[in-house]
DNA sequence: ATTAAATGTATCAAAACTGAATTCGTTTTG
DNA sequence: CAAAACGAATTCAGTTTTGATACATTTAAT
């Protein structure tokens, strides 16, 4: 994997690399595939940089030249995607910089893709379908919960009823009883299916609630359980799933609604501030 | 305050920042009080630059002087300056791929930033603390309970005994009380500063328990109040902070755990996804 | 094999950066 | 009040960085 050797190098001469050579540098961590497969001119343009200095980067980089440095890249089977080895066991404790290359790579790649992948006008429709509920139901099961927790967390900033499921050990058919065709149901899907969501993702249809859904990419076997379904690429490099994607997604979703909601969201984000303050929270 | 408008003010050119301006840069950003109390040759020395270079570096930065940027920093008002971005009233409804196209290059930004800054060495050196500890305390109030959360939720699948604060509405002193010295405290520090957090790393390492700590950029008040500081960039295109970057960085951290712990970590997560199996819920 | 096109490399002058020394203004002290 | 002391701004000269251009090398086509 030699996408990953250069990451890595780049990482560690990052905070010696002068201007340009930064914009080069931010170049290759975005786009890890682009030394093998643009010319030195391409790449240059691309970064904004002229071509005398991309040479010189591979040189301080610690290449011969940039031909080498390409050639090099080439070379290593640099299709990245290096099949999933979560269980096969990482003896080498070799850590460091490599790893994190590689980690901060592949993250790169799961925010790219997943908003490549989405929709604008599906997320538009999400944004405005969790503006006009009257009730916003928040929910997330298992490793969902931190996420449904922290959507809760921007919304309740910008609008005033956001329930939470699961909340506390209440138990759920008496709280989303209350459910009611004005509302909105935003569930979060990512990873391991519980029944539980499906039941009310079921009932919220039923109910005539609209629903928002968000997945990973793998979930797609049960389609149109919610009106909006947006996947997120959530592929982690060994143990875990990423879930900056996802998050990502959650944040800008939030900050549609705010925005939509407009001055009265902006009000309400003033009033709780200045609440945060009188209580001598630091701003 | 005025500190957290000087650090954002740095952030927003921080890549147009020439050398010697970034270890001024970098100096602020961990002394954000230096401003108002030292004087140009004082912070010259200490940043390890000239006195003209940090003469220059407040012009780039808008202000008429150094002089004029220190008394508005003493006053603290400097309210005059570019008004906080959250509150400037963002009335377009521009609602096209512009935004999402925004969003996601902020993102991408922030998780380059971020791993750009990060030393892998401390990452190690956190990793190997949250591996070694008996006991593990994740700290999360306000805004990071879901970032606790959801680092605890990984945690759990590596490592048995994993305590979160806060912790249902149970009282902190009662069951922080149970720390030793050979725990290790993992305490989210985005955002919003909490008195509490403060007051728990103090105990904590007056217990001589391990403390490593994940706060955003601007946030570096009181530098070194952990063992490991983790600095992530947080920078959000209009309401709402970025989280993207921390649950990135914390997914790392949780991986870098599950595989320094190696075997028995894996173990451990195969007989979980058992039981869940076990249990019915779709893998 | 030869030539033309494309692409990488080296050179050099312009621009930007930096710190030492100097100048200018303010405050303190005798 | 003078002058000394201090600190900030400016100037200036040396250094580094940068991109345009010229040159060399590879590649492709005939």
């Amino acid at each position: 994997m030699e996408t990953a050797r250069l990451s890595e190098r780049i990482l560690e001469i990052f905070d010696d690399l002068t201007r340009a050579e930064r914009l080069l540098a931010d170049h290759f961590l975005e786009n890890p595939d682009s030394l093998a497969l643009h010319t030195a001119e391409e790449i240059s343009r691309r970064a904004a940089v002229s071509k005398a200095t991309t040479a010189r980067f591979f040189k301080r980089l610690g290449f011969p030249s940039f031909k080498t440095a390409q050639r090099m890249a080439r070379s290593g089977d640099a299709s990245s995607d290096s099949g999933k080895r979560v269980f096969s066991a990482p003896v080498q404790h070799r850590s460091g910089r490599g790893d994190l290359a590689d980690h901060l790579a592949s993250d790169v790649q799961n925010l790219i893709r997943t908003f490549e992948s989405i929709r604008s006008d599906e997320l538009n429709a999400a944004a405005l379908s969790l503006v006009r509920a009257e009730k916003l139901w928040v929910i997330g099961f298992g490793d969902n919960y931190p996420l449904a927790h922290f959507a809760r967390a921007q919304l309740i900033k910008v609008k005033p009823d956001i329930r939470m499921i699961p909340l506390g050990g209440f138990s759920v058919p008496e709280e989303f009883a209350s459910i009611t065709p004005s509302d909105t149901v935003l569930a979060l899907c990512i990873g391991r299916r519980s029944k539980t969501m499906r039941s009310i993702l079921q009932t919220a249809r039923l109910a005539g609630a609209h629903t928002v859904s968000l997945t990973d990419q793998a979930s797609s076997g049960n389609p149109e359980l919610a009106d909006v379904t947006l996947r997120c690429r959530t592929h982690g490099l060994s143990y875990f799933d990423s879930l900056s994607a996802p998050v990502s997604v959650v944040t800008y979703l939030c900050m549609a609604v705010a925005k939509r909601i407009g001055q009265t969201a902006v009000d309400r984000l003033r009033y709780i501030d200045s609440i945060h303050t009188e209580w001598g929270d630091a701003g």
